[in-house]
RNA sequence: CGGGAUGUGGCUCAGCCUGGUUAGAGCGCUGCACUGGGGGUGCAGAGGUCGCAAGUUCGAAUCUUGUCAUCCCGACCA
């Protein structure tokens, strides 16, 4: 017998959280690297993930009036010019063409020939030329608003890269909508928020703060960045979903014109807001184990697994029991839908096959041999339970929907209570720097969390900040209305922001 | 772009300092047997022109130079 280590990932959260993470995404055969720096392949059990996403997703934004478009991947460089911040924020990550053909060279090789007249960019985002594009749309008050929504790639060249966190090619949505005034962009920015909210806290089990991003901190280009900030295991801040308000900025930039009721011509108001496949990261991050990963289940590709014992005598038998037991579980429902079961009758070891499915975050594993068809019961484990118990089969049956209802639960509250239970209120800059700094500096433990503190401006702390590595995650808009002094300056200040470090 | 390191079967690496027969290990993979409710055991097997190029040498994975790539630390990051 090979000794079996303690946990299924190795090194532990606790050990090392970043390698931790990088293992939890290769044992539950999520993505892998590529031969292209920065890019990632996404394997089917993570893209199943993705698309389970995209679809509540997809739902939420036409609930909410959007319908889908597509506008193109490449982007002429001069549109990028037109908005100057915008420049600022992406030019430096902007992947850029300047040829359209190949031909063989001298080496036996290929070298591109054709240099186009002028280069295109990659999208990093879509703001330009979707911009460009509605300008032509836009005449009249009547044609608005306009609602869209794309699911596309984007590129942006990062320096660093993270598989799901950040990688250079990354896939998203994004809204861009056109508003005739700025109560109506306002309230559309604000609606998004929370559908990503909504999203996070019910089909993630990922409780989230609803906040708008400080000056420093917004979206190149925009009047007001709204995000949904979540905490990792880590107590690090991640930034899960942004709606942003752009003003007139870019109808100004993109000549965005309409003719009022009134018939004056006014520049139209306009929003865009994304999520991104950062949030299969987020969700690894949020719950996952020193087992691996741990799916919610309304977001599970797979609910239940049935892992069949037998030996070769009884094989046979146990396969009916199980297709019988597969079908019963397929005609129950949860969140309004079949459950989805599946057989894993791979020929491999028991316990290799049960890890397998355990490392992957399946919610249910259900292991069914001879033993228990004669008490005609299973025995069941719950992914966010370490123990397996034994069942009887009718009763789990009619009450899988529930079952799986309560893991959905149990895991929003464990995030939750992590969440509770490092988030501090800090009124001065020693408390601050004490939570911000790591007891053993060689080796950073985990520490930190979400500190909430009164500010007055955001110049004045800029460089505590940056010594201590922390930023300001969003000044959260609910339960905010109490004035109090900064932590730092002793100024009079209206308002908390979260501070935390950061992905 | 600065600083550091690494390129050896599918993966992780040893060997290099102190050149010398057919280049090793673990994991993985294939087959067979025994197994089978915490990720097994045994036996047999497949798989590598040691990143690339030049040089030194009777002889280079090993020494030298160049080159390419990747990783880590900085700077940067909706």
């Amino acid at each position: 017998m090979a000794k079996a280590p303690k946990t299924a990932i190795s090194p532990t959260r606790a050990d090392d959280y970043p390698e931790w993470y990088q293992q939890v995404i290769k044992a539950a055969d999520l993505a892998e690297n590529s031969p292209v720096r920065g890019c990632m392949v996404i394997k089917p059990w993570g893209y199943q993930l993705w698309e389970n996403m995209q679809r509540a997703l997809d739902d939420m934004f036409k609930a909410t009036g959007h319908q889908n478009a597509y506008f193109p991947l490449f982007i002429p460089m001069s549109f990028l010019e037109k908005e100057a911040e915008h420049v600022e924020g992406f030019a430096k990550e902007c992947a850029v063409v300047t040829h359209h053909r190949l031909e063989p060279d001298p080496e036996g090789g290929l070298r591109p020939a054709g240099q186009l007249e002028e280069p295109l960019i990659v999208r990093p985002t879509s703001e330009t030329i979707i911009g460009a594009t509605y300008a032509k749309w836009v005449q009249s008050y009547r044609d608005l608003p306009i609602l869209i929504n794309q699911w596309a790639n984007v590129v942006r060249w990062e320096m660093r890269t993270r598989m799901f966190l950040r990688t250079a090619e990354f896939l998203w949505q994004e809204g861009h909508t056109v508003h005739a005034t700025d109560t109506e962009a306002i309230e559309e920015t604000e609606r998004m928020i929370n559908v990503y909210a909504d999203f996070a806290r019910n089909w993630m089990a990922m409780p989230v703060t609803i906040g708008a991003k400080t000056a420093g901190e917004r979206f190149p280009g925009a009047i007001e960045t709204l995000s949904i900030e979540a905490m990792m295991q880590d107590r690090k801040a991640l930034q899960a979903g942004t709606s942003h308000f752009l003003g007139q900025n870019f109808s100004k930039a993109q000549d965005i014109v309409f003719q009022s009721e009134s018939g004056s011509r006014e520049y139209a108001w306009t929003t865009s807001w994304g999520v991104s496949t950062r949030l299969v990261g987020a969700l690894i991050m949020t719950h996952s184990d020193d087992d691996g990963f741990v799916l919610p289940p309304k977001l599970a590709p797979t609910h239940v697994v049935i892992l069949p014992i037998y030996k070769d005598d009884s094989r046979a038998a146990v396969m009916e029991y199980i297709h019988a037991l597969r079908d019963e579980l397929r005609a129950q429902s949860y969140d309004g839908a079949p459950v989805r079961v599946e057989i894993d009758d791979r020929d491999m070891r028991g316990g290799e096959k049960k890890w397998h499915h355990v490392k992957r975050g399946v919610p249910i594993r259900l292991e069914v041999g001879p033993k228990d068809m004669e008490k005609n019961s299973v025995f069941m484990g719950r992914r966010d339970q370490p123990k397996s118990v034994g069942m009887d089969r009718n009763e789990l049956v009619s009450t899988i929907g529930s079952l799986l209802g309560q893991i959905q639960q149990s895991l929003y509250d464990r995030a939750d209570q992590l969440r509770r239970d490092n988030t501090v209120t800090i009124t001065n800059e020693a408390d601050f720097r004490d939570f911000f700094t790591p007891k053993n500096p060689d080796t950073p433990e985990i520490h930190g969390g979400f500190a909430l503190c009164h500010f007055a401006d955001e110049a004045s702390i800029d460089a505590l900040l940056k010594e201590l590595k922390v930023t300001i995650r969003c000044v959260p808009s609910e339960n905010n209305d109490t004035p109090g002094t900064c932590f730092a300056t002793g100024k009079p200040a209206a308002k908390q922001a979260i501070f935390a470090k950061a992905y």
